[in-house]
DNA sequence: CGTCTATTTGAATGTACTCAAAAGCGGTGG
DNA sequence: CCACCGCTTTTGAGTACATTCAAATAGACG
């Protein structure tokens, strides 16, 4: 079932064929996650690469000096929930990522992810495309967060996001764009004339 | 001459011998760039990886309400200076590049790019690296904007990047620092007690 | 030198933040 | 079914970090 979420998933990039998505499935497991379960910590290696099937993930790291937490990302049904750069270099993670609702996730572990690619190179194209999305919303987000005021922002965000919206805590939203919780709840008070 | 720092480049991430350095520099053309010409404007497609032998580039957004740049990045001398994402996808860019001085680059169309891949399997190691790094390098950049403050970030900025504060003028970094001018200025004037 | 561009300085202002407290919301247990 | 608890959101008041606009300097280049 949720492996057939993942096939989807891919298909929507690339072509696949019956026997390729059977190969491609035999290298993921599933796993649950439960409530403020962690995925991965700040500082250890991120070891598998994550397909969320289900649920809600927050990626964040913890500023030195004020201790809070700034969000980079959230993970949601049908999204990759990984550090990309970890996973890739078999370096510490320099961010944790958390279950802020129970999960289902597909996994895959760093050397099973290389032969699976020896297996199956049309998949080298999946992943690539994958970190090529993931690049242009980086470079988006830099983009809006020197341009755009904090309203902005926010509009843009639960347009873009709806279903991360109706799922995430503001405060966490906040945090996402940089704004502190407070502001964003007087933002939604005075949306009236926008 | 310039073909050699890109193979220097190159060989700091993979390997490759003497043979497959001729025929990976057989598909490169060298350019120049005057001061203030275009290497890409925003709504055109990036249709060459660029590498920067020796120069400096600005890559720039314009703020649709109030008309200003704001920097996305820079690439100066052994730097690269594409729109990865326009380049891979070949859809119109959402930014602009153009050299702030005069400099010399080697590049390489999109066919060629995919046929050099084909050639040199190897290749696609280094420009994934190349992917990450530069993903890594997003991430740090969207973290230290939420987390710190125009002083901390102008300083980490100097010291990570020292040839590029040296090489681009103050009013550019600060539209890449998300400040203004003015206050980057001040920033300096006050920076005795370090 | 004069011109054009870049940087600095001043004064007034604004956007968003902090801290503290109150209100809302959802679940759990008596 | 209501009371209470923990967590999230809202509200208020004071404040700070950084902005804008305007003008003065300082640099670079022909």
């Amino acid at each position: 079932m949720n492996e057939l979420k993942l096939i989807e998933n891919i298909r929507r990039y690339v072509n696949l064929n019956d026997e390729e998505a059977q190969t491609f499935i035999s290298f993921w497991t599933e796993r649950n996650l439960s409530k403020g379960e962690y995925l991965l910590r700040n500082g250890e290696i991120c070891r598998f690469d994550t397909y969320v099937a289900s649920g809600a993930l927050k990626a964040y790291f913890i500023n030195a000096q004020s201790g809070k937490e700034e969000m980079l990302f959230f993970a949601i049904d049908d999204w990759w929930a990984s550090d990309l750069v970890s996973f890739s270099t078999q370096k510490p993670s320099i961010y944790s990522i958390q279950a802020i609702e129970h999960s289902t996730i597909l996994q895959i572990g760093y050397q099973s992810f290389q032969e699976m690619l020896k297996k199956l190179p049309v998949m080298e194209r999946y992943f690539r495309i994958i970190l090529e999305r993931y690049l242009g919303s980086l470079q988006k987000r830099i983009i809006y967060n020197q341009a755009y005021d904090a309203r902005f922002r926010y509009q843009d965000f639960i347009e873009t996001y709806p279903e991360i919206a109706a799922k995430v805590p503001q405060y966490l939203i906040a945090s996402y764009l940089g704004v502190s919780a407070e502001f964003i709840s007087r933002i939604r008070r005075g949306k009236k004339g926008s």
